[in-house]
DNA sequence: TTCATTTTTTATCATTTGTAAAATTTTCCC
DNA sequence: GGGAAAATTTTACAAATGATAAAAAATGAA
């Protein structure tokens, strides 16, 4: 079953929408943190247990802002269970400009990077399940252990390499081919997610992107 | 002098205007290979000349082609003196959506991070000094030496943010707003490259920046 | 369930941006 | 300098998106 130039093949949309929306199943998944490092890339068994002593698990509720805006945050989190959405203020409204779930990293780049207040704020938008790391440690470590500074280094080339395929995707794609490649890579996404943040993140209106989903085809 | 809130400053326009079109006094700059890698983050001296033992210095003139996105990238490079720009090429016409110049890192994120082919396709838009480096030479001596392991992460961490922001700007500045924060930020920029490529890397037609560039205040 | 609240969709009109083509200006080469 | 080619601006019109308001649907709590 493939989808691949605009053409839908979902064979009953009607008998679909419907399930989805009496159910909607959530898929429960939740990642623990041995598959989340090495997802980010393979370490050695000792760097992993010296990463790890450094490691807490922590829940927080639905709405819970984990991460301000106003502020120098000195703490990262792995993302063990659940899903985020980072939002920045303007003036007039707020933009989401990221989502994060299970496998996911929470960071506010610009503290960790050049140890300033970032832009985004975090809010949880399921309640979450953990595992927070101080970046106080993490620098220490990447001082003092190879292993888990090259890890590092392959966490920041990867999460550029997403960022700067959205940022050319937002340049040469309408907002109608952005939907539907968001629809495609992460179809949980409009699941779990109100549409309202989910618009913002596409850079268009809740109205635009309701006409787009209202589209026949 | 301050020109933050949109009110412009230039005390006589007609006269400034004139001046950059008769002598396009271009500021001659240059960076050397110790002050690049310092900037992207302080070296050892021992680690620095490890580093340098890998890095040859190349000419290229105008228009050319430095990287193709049809190929596997096995350079780096660092920009010595001059201006690139990176494109993508679609269906219809070709996108900017990077500017590098004296100082900056040549690279093919998609090639570096999965050695996978990349979109980017680099070309010189002026005759350019140019650093190069073997991305096979720098990951051996990112397993080797912590030093450079955490040089080569802080470079990742710095781009990073760097498009992070751009991407958020995306999101919420209008056309109009950015290209002057584009023009406060790089004023060089606008005389060293054609406005074509400008409006590409500004996510608008030539057409929208002139009207931009025509408004009066 | 029922009611209040939140979210999503629909409709209308204004604004922005794009497309195409022509006019103008600049650049470059002889 | 002169003339061809390239780059930029302007114009007119079309298409896409935004703003606003209101209706419809979904959600959540008692």
């Amino acid at each position: 079953m493939k989808s691949d130039n605009g053409s839908p093949v979902i064979p009953n949309e009607a008998y679909t929408k419907t399930r989805v929306t009496a159910f909607k199943q959530h898929i429960v998944r939740s990642m623990n943190i041995d598959q989340i490092l090495n997802a980010i890339h393979p370490l050695s068994d000792t760097s992993k247990q010296t990463l790890k002593k450094s490691i807490a698990e922590v829940n927080y509720p639905k709405g819970h802002i984990l991460l301000r805006a106003d502020k120098i945050e000195t703490n990262i989190y792995f993302i063990k269970k659940g899903i985020v959405r980072a939002f920045a203020n303007t003036d007039h409204n707020e933009i989401t400009f990221w989502f994060g779930k299970e496998g996911d990293t929470v960071i506010s780049m610009k503290s960790y990077v050049a140890r300033q207040k970032g832009y985004e704020n975090i809010e949880l938008l399921e309640d979450c399940e953990l595992y927070e790391l101080k970046t106080e440690n993490l620098q220490k470590l990447f001082d003092e252990n190879i292993d888990i500074a090259n890890w590092g280094r392959k966490f920041a080339e990867q999460e550029l390499a997403k960022t700067e395929e959205r940022l050319i995707s937002r340049q040469f794609r309408t907002a109608k081919e952005r939907y539907r490649e968001l629809l495609k890579g992460n179809p949980d996404l409009i699941q779990r997610v109100q549409l309202g943040h989910i618009a913002s993140y596409l850079g268009i209106t809740q109205v635009s992107l309701s006409r787009i989903r209202a589209e026949k085809n």
